[in-house]
DNA sequence: AATTTATTTAGTAAAATTTACTAAATAATG
DNA sequence: CATTATTTAGTAAATTTTACTAAATAAATT
């Protein structure tokens, strides 16, 4: 939504491209140099800050319409993806906090009853994990903001989404010791320390730093080069890469991390 | 939906109370001396079974339209609910392999265009355990049959019902290692033969004997009771009751069984 | 009344896993 | 060439899990 007529007839006919009543919402973490961020957008006339989502397309998937609307963000693609919790309550948005008055003028209508988004909304939360360094974040016109913004230091959030990021958070990191990650927040060759540090700050606790690594290794799910990368005045680590088929396997059927 | 009438209401203006686009379906799952069963239910006019479920109320939540299934279904109340994913592949449900000619007679209407029943809906999958033997089974207007299956015998289902099996149990499965079982499934005093016949059956796997019960209680689960149950021709095992305290905030914080 | 029988269950030993700790092997830097 | 921080192999200790043994039944049978 480019321009204030794609967002009228938005607005106006969007039922007929969209499904009515369901929308998916997406807690995108990203992650960089030991930092955890959240992606959070703000929508013309909210006040508040939100996760990014939306409707999903007629014909579409579920998980289509999470990965476009990670790709229409963030420019990047193909991410871990994974459904955690549906929420349906329905005092989850509540609609007599809007800004009625601006909005039925800038529509138009004479009432904002009987509009197709004026109605209980069950939504479909998914949560990604990416590499906010790789991002390119895109507003548009009913988005005014998209930022990244520290996981210890989130504004309070629109609708039910406060709650939505709790349970995003909570079965991300219960998937960390269940589902191989790394993928596309860390290098093709990479150092133990660095996939340590990553798993210590998705987690937000401290891991061994010899035993831990030993973990992976134990799973098959790093490949040891014959390459070291030069850190400086220290002795140089190994650098390793993902096991591509056990990482695979693992995405499929699941691992036991302890 | 009890007469021919509420049927057709529902059919021609269920949307003013439904939230149309939108059901839950209910994986069932009843217990009882180390059988594990399943509830199916057929609709009127279609050939397979399938799960029970349906739509959400207008102002319902999600789990109290999961519930109202389920009591409508069995009878019984209160059970161990959980949400378990959200189905929404455009092809789950196949329109052209219903019986369009009988539909329309039935409804009198000239086409099914247009109505709200006709359209790609997002099911969102809910798994409950029960003790079969406790439940009435009821079936109405719609639903012409409902029984309890034994899970290893299991027949073909409708639209993507297998696949909701599937997860469904998976999830059940995985939940019995973080949640504590039972409360509704065995009687008020039990055995610990009888608590671990009850794991068994569920996660359809052999469990140590004498192990297994020591767990329970090193979680403080289970309280010993001073009393014993006669057996017959055997030493008569301790009876033992859920501690309900630990067992409610095991439900709340979740607890870890190996 | 002693014996048999199947089950419960306490107890312990063995095995496996996890955690904690030590120290050797670096690789610049000054 | 000593210093210094880091990597990482190796091992010991602690803990948990699993396997196994056998005592304690409670009726039924002899």
């Amino acid at each position: 939504m480019q321009t204030e007529e794609e967002f009228r007839d938005f607005i106006l006919n969007g039922h007929l491209y969209y499904i009515p009543h369901v929308t998916i919402d997406c807690a995108i973490f990203g992650y960089h140099a030991q930092q955890l961020k959240l992606l959070l957008i703000r929508h013309r006339n909210i006040d508040n800050w939100s996760l990014p989502g939306g409707y999903i397309k007629r014909a579409e998937k579920l998980v289509d319409a999470a990965n476009r609307n990670i790709k229409d963000r963030t420019g990047v693609d193909n991410l871990f993806l994974q459904q955690f919790k549906t929420f349906g309550d329905p005092n989850r948005i509540q609609f007599d906090k809007f800004d009625k008055k601006k909005w039925l003028e800038q529509t138009g209508l004479p009432s904002w009853e009987g509009n197709w988004l004026i109605n209980q909304t069950i939504s479909v939360g998914f949560y990604a994990i990416t590499d906010f360094s790789k991002t390119k974040l895109q507003t548009d016109y009913s988005t005014e903001a998209c930022a990244w913004f520290d996981i210890n230091d989130l504004p309070p959030l629109e609708y039910d989404h406060d709650e939505m990021v709790r349970e995003a958070m909570h079965t991300m990191r219960l998937h960390l010791y269940h589902y191989p990650i790394g993928l596309n927040m860390l290098p093709a060759k990479f150092t133990l320390s660095e996939i340590h540090a990553l798993y210590e700050t998705l987690l937000g606790k401290k891991l061994d730093v010899s035993n831990f690594p030993k973990k992976l290794i134990a799973l098959k799910l790093l490949k040891k080069l014959d390459e070291k990368r030069s850190i400086g005045a220290h002795r140089s680590p190994h650098l390793y890469s993902f096991d591509k088929e056990m990482y695979e396997l693992a995405l499929k059927e699941g691992l036991v991390l302890s």
